[in-house]
DNA sequence: GATGAATGAGGCTTCATTCAT
DNA sequence: CATGAATGAAGCCTCATTCAT
């Protein structure tokens, strides 16, 4: 039952690291399919291991998460690095990374939810990355700021948690004619027209 | 052991009325301290009816919910009232709009979920109340649209959706020195500098 | 596959006594054979009911041995009447007594260790039971006392406990040619009147 | 990770018998905070070793408190000698050398349980160290059984079961203001020669 | 209509034990 | 020998929902 994996090796112990790689290719669809709030014992049995297994590998749902997004992480890092070298823009050098997180956010249905108790809770796996995030997003964010092409009381962490909340609502908005990035247009225009909108910020 | 609520009398009948109050009352209460997850059972139980009582009434947390958030809707529909009478300019009366929306997706921890869920699925009892917001917000956003204090592209549901995602975020940033309206903030104005922000929309 | 009961009926609701007795049961069967430590859960399944069907009857494991023990509180009560109004001598009849709760005690196997964990914390379902029985071994050897045959300086907590006690160790003696009983015999000799036994209490 | 213990050196080899008592190091200290039921995982976490490691080293959770005890043992066996030759009253001499035990088996929380069980199942590990007890209670016992100074019919083997009974009961008596060794007091008056106390035995 | 007992799938964890390396 | 990854049964508990009374 156990051990029917990929390969098709005995149980060549040792590759631990292939054991879990394999819960990660598991998990990593089993949370495309039914959302991050699947069922962990679900996944395991999907890899062909005890639930026990799986814990051991990944003591929390987070921890798990976590990982699943390291490799996105490279991903990321790897964007991160084209959009500096090819935009010379600040602002569109901003705008880009913005949608590279907000696609990373939205890998797994109810992502963002941990993400965002991540930003409160230092505990969590996730926390890191997200610090991460919040300080690229600010480099990126000062850069445009120095060129006068972003407002300069914002903030990064404030940004992330834009690009968070953007991905959460997207999920609702594709069933509509709105294309699901309307809210991140409004993040980065905003509603008001330019000329005056600075006077009525409630 | 049941029955023990309001009246101290044995069950005066045509208190159908006042039981559904007493229901809505507690579940108010317990809403508010452990947030739209929690055990219905727990509702019922503190109402002092049994689970079947409170299916009836309500036959899922959402038409629970949808009741709880009408009796808001009248405060609601007040300050709808109020700010058309006493604001004369539009922009300001769309800001107005949305920040008392934010404030009433926040009565409870975890609203803006079914809110967003509502927006997609039709059948919920909340969808009615949703498009009553849009609605209402498409009028202020129309009118500033006609002043030339709105973006012209900018729709009234993305606008309700930009208020659920800001009010969604708003539990995670108060750890943070940025106020939780950060947010609503960048709504409006969006991170951009106003001259030049429409060339770089992706 | 559930309701496979007892009767042969339907499912006659109402007879939630019914259900409960069959719990009981089934839960006595079930503990004489495993010992107190057995499954909840097995004897949910061997009751044909699902687990929260128990948890709503029974809440702790507890409180459902606290509910077995009720019955045959019962006969306790009857021996202690019989006791008391058949045995004139006190200590004799202190005896019968002490030797009553044993059995009692000894009804399933590890019984006597959440005996004791309830004389300490007063929440357990059992503390009220043991309560009881010190109140009235209390009784028993006040009367002892008065008569000069029990020692003036002994407790009918200490004496309560020691029966747990020798509960407890009963199930090991049981190997040996020495009888079960042994340590309520040793029990005896220690709160029976002595004519020399302070001296040599370390 | 592992090997992280003592010398700070690899892994010197030979030091089997080092690691061997590192073990006993850790565990001793693990059961003395969370009793003999603590997970043995734990503890070779603790000790910086595999699980399978501490299995080869200690098959049962027996073996382990068996060798813990064996240390335990040659401080009673020192006890023992000091009593036979410094105290000269043979029922002094027995009641020094039970409360010796008691102390013993009082070691860790549970303790008594599994010495229980050791005096059925002659398999454990233990059956041979509680026989030895036996042995010198039996020792003890005769004496003072020469000495008309305890009951003849006692026997070294109910003895030592009181002894384990009234550790058993200890942690329970302690909320009470009857002192933790009444128990021990009650076993001592039943072993002390009384003038009149067979009369009745139920 | 109202009641609340029953359902039972499903969640997460723990841990003694095995065995490939 | 030592290691520690893997196992997987079993435990307890929760709760939305149904339905007999």
């Amino acid at each position: 039952m156990a051990g029917s994996t990929n390969d098709g090796e005995r149980k060549p112990r040792t590759d631990k690291q292939r054991n879990r790689a394999h819960i990660l290719d598991v998990a990593e669809q089993y949370f495309s399919e039914h959302g991050i709030t699947g069922s962990l014992d679900a996944i395991a049995k999907r890899a062909g291991i005890g639930p026990g297994t799986l814990y051991r590998h990944f003591p929390t749902r987070e921890a798990l998460l976590a990982a699943l997004l390291q490799a996105r992480d490279d991903e990321l890092e790897a964007r991160r690095k084209a959009i500096q070298e090819q935009e010379s823009d600040s602002a569109a050098a901003l705008a880009q990374w913005l949608t590279a997180m907000g696609q990373w956010a939205t890998a797994f249905d109810g992502l963002p939810e941990p993400l965002r108790a991540a930003l409160v809770e230092d505990k969590s796996p996730l926390a890191l990355t997200c610090q991460g995030f919040i300080t690229t997003t600010d480099a990126f964010l000062r850069a445009a700021q120095r060129d006068g092409r972003a407002r300069p009381e914002v903030r990064g962490r404030e940004l992330f948690l834009g690009v968070l909340a953007a991905s959460w609502a997207a999920s609702a908005a594709m069933a509509d004619e709105s294309s699901p990035s309307a809210l991140h247009h409004l993040l980065q225009a905003g509603w008001a027209t330019p000329a005056e909108r600075a006077e009525h910020l409630s």
